[in-house]
DNA sequence: GCGTCCAGGTCTACC
DNA sequence: GGTAGACCTGGACGC
């Protein structure tokens, strides 16, 4: 028998905003239903079982239908927030822009909240998955990694659901090989590997970054010393962990930018810099939202 | 069918 | 610190 779980947000949560905020949710084990607005993913609820949850918004609350057993619930609740970033509080940063011609739509909308996964490590893999190819093999070398190393979800339809993200370990307990031939990872293989071996081994826990009290400065140099993690990754990883201070600068973004506010032209990266100084700690953000709003409005 | 280019970059060697 | 070249894949495009 399935379970219904309801979750309190704040008022200017909004649900397809968040889904939408980027490509987050087209990577496995997110799926997105668009025509009936609910968004399922497949949770981890320990380190071999794993239940599929729909996501979707009803009258201003968030609930979870899955078959999950109660004593897991906490689990999938708690993951639930995570994802939807349903105890962030951006009411600095909609006061911020409140005034910002171009940017006024984005309280309006509720948008800002960037849809993330339940572990930092999802995160970290998915963004390396995302450098220097185009979205289509991204998706394939996620729904790779879910489909040949995650752990299946328990429950009646299993054939019909995505695997659970795979764990540190199980990624670790593959060689570089692998990664290149099953996954289509290519360069990023060793990277990955290494990467699974350090947190499986405990050298690392990204999951820490989320309550670091390291300066952004510091922490995106800590970021940075993984195998296959520059700039861009590191930005956009900070960005999930709610620092948007740097701008994660990508040739998508940086033609958005130059089609939108400099008549198709490129320009330096500075300019990028100065246009959205005055945003300080949430420049990041702001520049995400400016670039991304016809995916809301 | 084939070759080339390039896309939501990063690493290493070299200067 | 700045820069050039190499690195994988796969779709788009021109021929």
């Amino acid at each position: 028998m399935a379970t219904v779980v309801e979750l309190s947000a704040c008022d200017d949560f909004d649900f397809r905003s968040t889904v939408y905020s980027h490509g987050w949710s087209e990577l496995e084990p997110f799926r997105l239903d668009t025509a009936k607005w609910r968004l399922t993913y497949t949770f981890r609820v320990s380190r071999d079982r794993a239940f599929s949850g729909d996501i979707f918004s009803e009258c201003g609350v968030v609930k979870v239908v899955t078959d999950a057993p109660q004593h897991v619930v906490p689990t999938i609740e708690r993951d639930t927030r995570h994802i939807l970033r349903l105890d962030d509080d951006l009411g600095e940063f909609y006061r911020s822009i409140a005034s910002v011609q171009g940017l006024s739509w984005v309280a309006a909308k509720g948008a800002g909240r960037l849809l993330r996964s339940p572990t930092v490590f999802e995160d970290l893999i998915k963004t390396i998955c995302t450098t220097n190819c185009s979205w289509a093999l991204t998706k394939t070398m996620v729904g790779n990694l879910v489909t040949k190393l995650g752990t299946a979800a328990h429950g009646p339809e299993r054939s019909s659901r995505s695997n659970a993200f795979p764990t540190p370990e199980a990624m670790a307990s593959v060689d570089a090989g692998f990664y290149r031939k099953e996954v289509r990872a290519g360069y990023r293989s060793p990277y990955l590997v290494e990467l699974a071996e350090t947190v499986a081994s405990g050298r690392l826990d990204p999951e820490a970054w989320l309550s670091s009290d390291l300066p952004t400065g510091e922490l995106k140099r800590e970021i940075k010393k993984l195998k296959g993690v520059g700039d861009y990754a590191a930005e956009n990883l900070l960005k999930l962990l709610g620092r948007y201070d740097g701008l994660a600068l990508d040739s998508w973004l940086r033609s958005q930018f130059y089609k939108k506010h400099n008549g198709a032209r490129a320009c330096d990266d500075a300019v990028i810099e100065q246009h959205y100084a005055d945003h300080g700690r949430w420049r990041g953000l702001a520049m995400w939202c400016d670039m991304t709003e016809k995916w809301i409005v």
